[in-house]
DNA sequence: GCCCCATCTAGACAGTGTCTAGTTATACGA
DNA sequence: TCGTATAACTAGACACTGTCTAGATGGGGC
């Protein structure tokens, strides 16, 4: 039988891995998942892959560009969990299209809190590079897009476009990034964190667009 | 002249520093501020206080001590900084001292990024830490009581304040950490942010409490 | 004045990122 | 089919790190 572990080390007797690049970023998801961000070292994936240890710098640079690639990686499963989640939500207008698209994000970072904190991590590779910051400004213009949408159908008056983009992603980054960090679940044991979720975003969305004026 | 750099080095020919903790603390921040948080060692910190790289490791027990006592410093200088920053505005009422801490929330963490960013940390330190976990439990109780006491002068029906809260602190929370990332400020590159700072916390309170009902 | 003990030093060790020169094997053009 | 350019990878070296030890120093309380 062939378990998913097999795939990360490299078949022995052979020199080249196969695929070792996307196989380096799932030994760094792996530690990250069970040893915290800190426990990433280019020689332990490196040796998770059974590689040497210089081999993953031929891929990545360094281990800048290796956080770099994993902080991409996640905006992609970012994006897609979002888009999936506005499929099976099919919600019916603006405002409930907003609330799919803000629980589904926060879903993602509660379900991933690691890589959604190299996402966003300033410390951990160069915060210009092109890639990334095109990565997440797709994010705001479609969010940016989303509110528009809202306005335009009606639920609130126009004007309010930047801030209230402002508003949403700052209100939905803050509520996973707390959540993540232990502060809201350490006061609220007995919250169910999807109910909290949902609950959240609805009455942000509620506050923003009260309803289509008469 | 007794410039500032001179109370973080050792005093020459003397075998004890006098003030070490407070000294490796500043250096820390120096560090942080300078050339990021990854920039920090025990070994670069007690160089810059003048004094042996096993130093530090006698006042934080390790690594990890260091950072969390300059968490904990950070809520302490945060706290300081909204009390400071409610005094000199002398709100009138809930809703514009709820305005008046959120302000000095997100100014703080643009002021002091790099403490900010530990200070939420869940990979630097032991999260479970009581003293770390009681410095934000308490600013949680004060937001939460700002928010009730908005609640209680007519601004808004019973019933909302824990969702409010949550509401409040993961906006302000999100919007320091998503301007910190640079997400906000390179799409926004002709926003003030002291204004949009202000707008952003003034458009939230209205929308969470618009006014005190007949 | 004396002694306890907090403070600090200095060396050792394993682990790290990165650099370099060299080895292997694959893809591709003739 | 063969050669070769080149991508993929190895292996050793180096400076640096956190942490552990044993020991040196000197300030404060009795």
């Amino acid at each position: 039988m062939r378990t998913d572990h097999d795939t990360l080390t490299k078949p022995q007797g052979r020199y080249h891995h196969g695929d070792l690049r996307s196989a380096l970023l799932r030994a760094t998801e792996t530690l990250i998942a069970e040893h915290g961000t800190g426990a990433v070292s280019l020689r332990e994936v490196a040796r998770i892959a059974g590689v040497s240890h210089g081999a993953p710098a031929h891929h990545f640079g360094n281990k800048d560009g290796l956080m770099l690639a994993f902080a991409q990686d996640g905006w992609d499963r970012m994006i897609e969990a979002i888009l999936t989640a506005v499929e099976a939500d099919r919600p019916g207008d603006g405002p409930a299209f907003l609330v799919s698209v803000g629980k589904a994000y926060v879903r993602f970072a509660m379900a991933n809190p690691g890589q959604f904190d190299v996402m966003f991590r300033r410390d951990l590779y160069d915060l210009r590079d092109r890639g990334y910051l095109g990565a997440g400004d797709s994010a705001w213009v479609f969010l940016e897009d989303t509110i528009q949408r809202c306005i335009d159908e009606g639920f609130a008056p126009p004007g309010a476009a930047q801030t209230f983009t402002i508003i949403a992603w700052s209100m939905v980054h803050g509520l996973a990034a707390l959540w993540n960090s232990g502060r809201v679940r350490s006061r609220f044991e007995k919250l169910d964190p999807d109910r909290m979720n949902e609950q959240v975003n609805e009455a942000l969305t509620t506050m923003m667009f009260p309803g289509r004026p008469a």
